[in-house]
DNA sequence: GCCAACGTTGGC
DNA sequence: GCCAACGTTGGC
């Protein structure tokens, strides 16, 4: 099992809207890495949802219910979506300053490569996000 | 709203 | 295959 970090502007889509709709197409890719990071998802993977922008912090955990396959907005075959849907919401946001501040997650590519979308999350990382949302 | 960082495009 | 120009993302 694996560990991912998926952003969404909440102006455009709020991890609200997605509890709304109980679940998501996640459209619109349009980055290799984070293309090749939706093609290494397995059903069952967890991804941190992580608010960019507005709020800059994660938020949710959702599950991938729905490996790769080709992403329907466009005809152009190189990119591709997956579903996901809720599983919850954290008990409080974890911000990206409170990554920031925290040692341990300098390494996490949100901080290494802040405008990659769709990223890999170590399980290390994963627990410690964990933690400090309790 | 600004701008740094990064990715992509296209001319050579 | 290099690199300048351009576009986009996202933190501040």
């Amino acid at each position: 099992m694996n560990y991912w970090l998926i952003k969404s502007e909440p102006f455009k889509y709020s991890w609200d809207n997605f509890v709304k709709e109980g679940k998501s197409v996640w459209d619109g890719v349009r980055n290799y890495q984070a293309r090749n990071n939706m093609k290494a998802m397995q059903v069952g993977d967890w991804a941190l949802f992580y608010h960019s922008n507005e709020g800059m912090e994660v938020i949710g955990i959702a599950e991938v219910t729905k490996e790769f396959y080709q992403d329907p907005t466009t005809e152009d075959p190189r990119w591709v979506v997956v579903e996901f849907k809720p599983i919850k919401k954290l008990n409080k946001s974890v911000s990206l300053k409170q990554i920031k501040e925290d040692s341990r997650l300098e390494n996490m590519v949100l901080i290494k490569n802040s405008r990659l979308s769709v990223q890999p999350v170590l399980k290390e990382e994963f627990d410690i996000i964990i933690a400090l949302s309790e």
